[in-house]
Order: C-alpha cells, then sequence, then structure tokens
DNA sequence: CTGAAATTGAGATTAAGTTTCAATTGAAAA
DNA sequence: TTTTCAATTGAAACTTAATCTCAATTTCAG
C-alpha cells in the first residue's frame, strides 16, 4: 500500500519509482520503530539490494514530501526518522539519562492544539512535541 | 539579574566569567526574539566587544545548561536560541511559506502534558512543541 | 527501437559546530 | 605585590551529516 501511495506521489511529480527507491522504501517499512540515515544505509547494503548513501539521503527526503515518512528529530549526530503510515500519530518523551523513548498520544492534546490554531488562523499541517527528562527507569537506578 | 545568575552557575563549575561571556550574555539578553549563534557573533562583532566565534558557541552551551538560554530548533542551515529567563514560557508555530513565527502559550496544554508525565512516570523538565503549517497572512495571499 | 529526461553513485563539497594548543588571563594564596 | 596554576581565549584545523556534481546509466512514452 505505502509502495502504491509512493508510486503515485512520484508520478505526480514526473519522478520514477527505481529500484534504489524500492529498495529503500522497503527496508524502511521492515524496521520496526526509530532509525537513522546511515544505519539504513547498512542495512540495504547488507541486503541483496543496493543503493548508494546518496540515494538513500534523496528518497528519505521525497519520503518525507510525500508524507509516508517523517523526520522526528535532529541531534547534533544526525537525524531521527520513523515511517507515520499505517501508525497512529504520536509524540515522544526522551530520557535524557538513558535517552530511551517513550512513545504517547494524547486526543486530548491534540484537540488543544487544533483550538490553538484556530485561534490564530493558522492552518496547522503537523507538529513535533518532544518532552524531555527522566524515565521511570532511571529515576530509580538514581535513588 | 541573569549576570548573578550567570555567574552562580559558574562559580558552582570552578569557571570564570570573563569579559567574553559577559559579552555574549548581554548581547543575548538585549536582543528581542529569536536568535542564530553566527548573527550573534556578528553583532558582538559589530559593537564595541569581542568575542571569537569559539567562545560565542562555547558560552552558548554554557548559558543553555544554565537554563538562562534554550536552543529552540534546529534546521538544516542551524541552531535558532532565545533567552528564557524574564520570559514565559511559549512555543512556536513556524510558516512553513513565510517562515514566520508566532508564540504561543497555553496553560491548558501544560497541564496535559503534566498529566501525560505522571502517567508515565517520567520526570518532565523541558519540552518542545512546535506546529508547523501555513499563518493567517499566507493563506490570504495564496487565495 | 529512439531519445529526452530522470537517476545513479563515487567522490567532492559545504558548513555548523567542535577541538586543538600555544599564549594569555584571572584570582586565590603566599 | 608577586607567585602560581587552572581556566580561557582565538585562529585555524578538524569533524561529519548532508548535499551537490557530473559522467555514465536507466527509464519509459512515443
Ligand atoms: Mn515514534
Ligand atoms: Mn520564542
Ligand atoms: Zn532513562
Ligand atoms: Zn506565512
Amino acid at each position: 500500500m505505502e509502495r502504491r501511495i509512493f508510486q503515485n506521489f512520484l508520478v505526480e511529480r514526473g519522478l520514477k519509482l527505481t529500484k534504489e527507491r524500492e529498495a529503500v522504501l522497503r527496508e524502511i517499512f521492515s524496521i520496526h520503530g526509530h532509525f537513522e540515515p546511515e544505519h539504513l544505509y547498512l542495512i540495504i547494503k547488507g541486503s541483496g539490494n543496493k543503493a548508494s548513501r546518496a540515494s538513500v539521503y534523496r528518497t528519505l527526503n521525497l519520503l518525507v514530501e510525500s508524507g509516508l515518512v517523517e523526520r522526528i528529530s535532529r541531534t547534533d549526530k544526525g537525524s531521527v526518522y520513523e515511517h507515520t503510515y499505517g501508525h497512529r500519530h504520536h509524540d515522544h518523551m526522551i530520557c535524557t539519562e538513558c535517552n530511551g523513548v517513550i512513545e504517547f498520544y494524547s486526543e486530548n492534546l491534540e484537540e488543544i492544539q487544533n483550538t490553538i490554531c484556530s485561534k490564530y488562523d493558522f492552518s496547522g499541517k503537523n507538529h513535533t512535541l518532544e518532552i524531555r527528562g527522566t524515565c521511570r527507569t532511571c529515576i530509580k537506578r538514581k535513588k
């Protein structure tokens, strides 16, 4: 299904669904969870397929534009992505002790954001909420 | 006041409040709104004071650690900062058409976040909420 | 087929941010 | 004041994620 969507997206822009782009798409949707571009590149290299680092980055940008994938954070060590198609939207809590990530969703939160957008006549397309702090496990460990 | 706070922060870590660090601190708190490191460096260079690019970056990191300043976003073209001391916490809506920024605050939003943190036994220290979309002006212009 | 347009990959390039290190400064102690 | 030593500075080198270049290759509509 994501293949179909990407296909349509590409055709609309006069682009082609090449072997390399397919390989990137397939690997991304076989990964459970978050990933970094370099990691993705190595996985693809390890599998039977192929796609250069340049193609991986280029395809990643296209996938973000198509809405199938999101860049959920940028650190000094690079970006982190996840595929969004097939997943319910969610936000992240990040433990600054262990770098663990907790995903969460709150209908309430989403509604309030809509209210805020209306208030400012702002047409919100998407958002990122990142809560940084200490996770349960790390709190216990430090005690 | 922010000078005093920074001073204390530095002393606690066995660091010194030098002329360069003072210059950076002063300029940051004289800027109304968001700024980028390079811009800050040029302003300082332009004023009577001095501080190398390296010192600007180093001081910026210290200020973030001290809690007086926050890095509110990282784009492919670098980071954006703002001083938080003396300002009420707020979040941002960013127009992807004109790159304009709308600041907003919602008590409701903050409360819900606290609730979510409790639910996961997560000790939240700070957060960043960025809503991307199209602002009022750009919506009109496009019609 | 054919040909125009898109794509690829290896390597060069970019640029924000960090690190290096010799020279300088700050300030506590003598 | 003078001593002393850790902290600081700046210029330039370095790091590295991400983008760009461009000749060679692939795609696909006609
Ligand atoms: Mn996630
Ligand atoms: Mn702001
Ligand atoms: Zn943790
Ligand atoms: Zn706008």
